[in-house]
DNA sequence: GAATATGGTTTCCCAATGGGAACTAATGGG
DNA sequence: CCCATTAGTTCCCATTGGGAAACCATATTC
């Protein structure tokens, strides 16, 4: 990354061209910690190190990274408290909020579908 | 990676520990290109090379990566017709169907949801 | 007025991930 | 005999993402 990550954000965040939803609700949920800081504060706003812990000790840079990057899409707010010490908090916008269903729907497969047992993971090579 | 991708991938596809089951659909549903997989074989069986052009050609590698990735996790089968040419055609597994609610809560949401133009990205230091 | 405590952010560095191009295998066709 | 086709695999390099630790601003304390 170069020495301003804004600009690797709004690359990251910009559309190249048309695209079918999926794609564009991707660009949204783009990777792990994306969606699971939508689920946490679908239960409401909460401050930097509270979303840290919760989602399991994220670097602090992935995490603002990702925190940006959401703020950008407009999918949540950040609200700086001028106070000692001081306190931000993160809570989603109308448009971050209806994205719920997509998370329902996610929570819901998620917990009817027990991951598989990893298989023997034979060589891949020369296969019937 | 190392010489052999298989343990790569069931290390990918292994599940740490109990998670919720949004975590769960995200190991599945992990990146872009296992997502737009699974949606481009929602309607129907297709072969490697399909699948590489309806995607806009990722690389041989990439796709190769994940489409063992969901197969391990049985997302999907894998058929090799021993023919020549060869033709190797993938189809969802009824798990994998299962993930259409997914799928479409994306498509939706992305459609009514236009990505927003990307904000003049000042600089991140010393905002109010 | 310097020291301290606090919460969020940034910098540095390294490991992992992802892409491009070239190569392989098997066989039918010119 | 050489080439075309399909589905990969291998090598190498650019980019991304994580952890650790330093950094910054400021009210309170000494």
């Amino acid at each position: 990354m170069g020495t301003n990550g804004s600009d690797d954000i709004a690359r990251l965040t910009a559309a190249p061209t048309s695209e079918c939803g999926v794609e564009r609700t991707l660009r949204v949920l783009d990777g792990k910690w994306s969606t699971l800081v939508i689920r946490e504060l679908l239960s409401g706003p909460r401050r930097f190190g509270e979303l840290r812990s919760a989602l399991g000790d994220p670097s602090p840079k992935t995490l603002t990274e990702r925190l940006r990057m959401l703020e950008n899409q407009q999918i949540l707010t950040r609200t700086v408290h001028a106070e000692v010490p001081p306190r931000v908090v993160y809570e989603l916008t109308e448009q971050g909020r209806s994205l719920s269903g997509i998370l329902h729907a996610m929570l819901v497969w998620g917990q009817e579908h027990p991951l598989v047992e990893e298989s023997p993971a034979a060589p891949v090579r020369s296969r019937p």
